[in-house]
DNA sequence: ATCAGTAGTGTGCGCTGCGCACATATTGTC
DNA sequence: GACAATATGTGCGCAGCGCACACTACTGAT
């Protein structure tokens, strides 16, 4: 019987995935890991080339090349970090703009899953989310790599503060 | 309080569709779409090159090429079709053999998100998340690109049945 | 104070997955 | 029999990413 839960789940995973992707991808023109760098960077604790990178999940010339490309489109600043050989990354305008309008097509993306839910429902569906996320074995690292397109405005009660994002 | 629930879906989703991709990639040493490809061929409806990108949601010359690595890899095969102008996709053996493979690690990657949930919870996340999928309104070609990387098998009571697939 | 080891960033190169524009072959239609 | 529609395959280029390497800056041991 959890097979059968574990294949609806996959169905929804993937179309909650497909939507959120297309949605990104339309806004910013990239897709891959750039609107997740966009959101994470936003949190505006300047991170190093090699935090990001941890985030994200990709190789360190992954993030540096990712990087390149958002500072090209004007979108993220490279400053000076607290060493001479780590670097600070910052949004610009546009980038804390375009930030907005990622996690606000995120959440547009995804609302249309929800809307045939009832209140009740949708309250039951937030426990049984919440009680999945929260009962994984997972460290810091791991859960801001999970979290790393929310919009933690919205996400009361989060295991995952995203303003702990400096540390480590 | 939808904007909560769907934030959680947000993660959830993410962190289903990554694994799913993770454990695809372990198996078949290839990304994208490609093992949604062998997921569609196997269920052997012999379907053109034009129908399977559809499913997928690729270009048609993104299918060819797709096509072309797997038929590399010996896991399909091109036949002729009903008109000499179109093929029919089939699996090889290996091919079948790894589409077992693919099936087996989706759920298993899926698995480990519900095993905290108790029985009655599980049934309560299956019947909601039936009912998303079910009041979406999707045309038959879309629900087959939903469920482009099901296991059919354990998917009682499905909005999509498979085998519809050499429809349309 | 020096020098080895480590941390952080950037570069050259190549690969995978994909789309656009185009070419080609077959089929149905009038 | 001419011509649009259908279906496949190709040349070309691009985005996103990883490996191997190079370089600079910091750290700690002696």
């Amino acid at each position: 019987m959890i097979d059968r839960t574990a294949n609806l789940l996959g169905v929804v995973g993937l179309a909650v995935a497909d939507r959120i992707g297309d949605a990104a991808h339309d806004i910013l023109r990239h897709g891959g890991e750039t609107p997740a760098a966009l959101i994470v960077i936003g949190y505006g604790s300047g991170p190093s080339n090699d935090q990001l990178r941890r985030v994200l999940g990709l190789s360190h010339p992954g993030s540096v090349r990712l990087v390149d490309r958002l500072v090209a489109d004007g979108l993220v600043e490279r400053r000076e970090g607290r060493d001479k050989r780590t670097i600070a990354l910052y949004l610009s305008e546009r980038g804390m703009a375009l930030r907005e309008e990622l996690l606000k097509g995120r959440l547009a993306a995804i609302r249309p899953l929800l809307t045939r839910l009832t209140d009740v429902e949708q309250e039951a569906l937030a426990a049984l989310l919440h009680k999945m996320l929260f009962s994984m074995e997972t460290t810091a690292s791991q859960r801001r790599t999970l979290c790393r397109l929310c919009d933690h405005r919205v996400c009361t009660d989060c295991p995952i503060p995203a303003d702990e994002l400096a540390e480590t």
